[in-house]
DNA sequence: GTGGTCTAGACCACA
DNA sequence: GTGGTCTAGACCACT
């Protein structure tokens, strides 16, 4: 279910983090959906327990789920808030990633197509089913 | 001229090498041209000599520039070929940072203008002057 | 009636005993009124008894109301002589809430105003009708 | 030097986290002051160096210091932000604290020359010396 | 020597 | 059975 590279440089949490991020922007997880617990994913992934809480309170920070102490952890409902930060932030990101793919001789063309091709499944993927 | 945050998380070495990817990337350094020597640079941004070493030795592991011993450091020209793995990994990215806006918020308009600005800017940058 | 949010970290017991504490303080609920059995407000808050129990331990362990078996839980009154500990200690908090509230900029007009807004509240509250 | 109660049932780090809050907030720390090493707190006060990091690192994500890994963690110098929902937080508190104090009946006269105490060495903390 | 990650394993509080 | 805390101890990356 989640590839993780144990001998990349990122933290492991921060990957486990980072996917689960991915699955709740592609709406794959719903608004409070309930994650898997942290020992049954300690068992699946064969990470140790820690690791995993580390990763869910990372996203408990950044605003991704919430947990309730003896019940679970669950995806939270996206709302209005201060996003503009983490924007701008996509924003910078973007912008290197689209000079490097210019650079390394991406024709125009297929790069739109492309970038049009991963929003209309985006939206899509936000729309509810 | 390279605006490093000695306050960030990330490591001083990968942020130089970033920042030298993206004038290469935008052509602000021509292939060949010769690079800082690590102890101008060093003195410039008064950073440990062994630091700029390790950007430098980064960025020829990913193929940005090549070393002459005894000369210095030029920028590699960039080669048709084995890019597609790099190119791959770069629509990854795309696609993460794309669903993450949309998810976020950022309307379509916003969407598709911001990147039709970065892309005629990035154009204009590798068009040989 | 009571606001308890599920999905706060808080636990839901602590919650409501401290919601109710704040009734008893603003003098909603007056001393020797009897509170809502837990039967009913188990069944109100569709929260399970056991938490409402919990939460009224905590109330009475704490001087805030006091139980007669078999006929249900009060308001304690409040009386003169060993409140000095707890004085002292809301004394601290304070300490502590405006301080920070100053580091984080806070004017001290606006503070003042704030402040005095909230003593005629609680005087109000408080004055025996 | 931190006064911790293990038995308490607020977490050693969050106690921690909340006393260097205190420091910083009260000009105690000073902005880009170093903080003591992980290590060396965590011999000080007898407690697993995890504990001190996690400290640390809520300490982060508040935005109260930052750590530079290899360099050791400082006092973050406040800057203009979005501190309204800490703001509001703390009225919050403000008003429970208060009400509570009138309840227990403190008198005014004694609570507003407290306040103007406590405000005049939180304001004369705050400016540098 | 610094912060940071990860594991193994124990224990607690909440529902 | 859930999330959460804490310890002990190993190892890594950065400066």
């Amino acid at each position: 279910m989640f590839e993780l590279d144990l001998r990349s440089r990122k933290p492991v949490y921060e990957q486990l983090a980072e996917k689960i991020i991915e699955l709740i922007v592609c709406n794959v997880l719903k608004p409070d959906q309930q994650l898997p617990s942290v020992r049954v994913l300690s068992g699946e992934l064969t990470i140790n327990p820690n690791t995993i809480q580390k990763a869910y309170r990372e996203l408990e920070h950044r605003g991704y789920i919430y947990s309730l102490p003896g019940k679970g952890s669950f995806v939270r409902p996206r709302e209005a808030g201060d996003n503009s930060a983490r924007i701008n932030n996509l924003k910078a990101q973007l912008s290197k990633v689209l000079s490097e793919m210019v650079y390394l001789g991406v024709p125009r063309d297929e790069l739109i197509s492309t970038i049009e091709n991963l929003l209309s499944r985006a939206e899509g993927g936000n729309i509810d089913d």
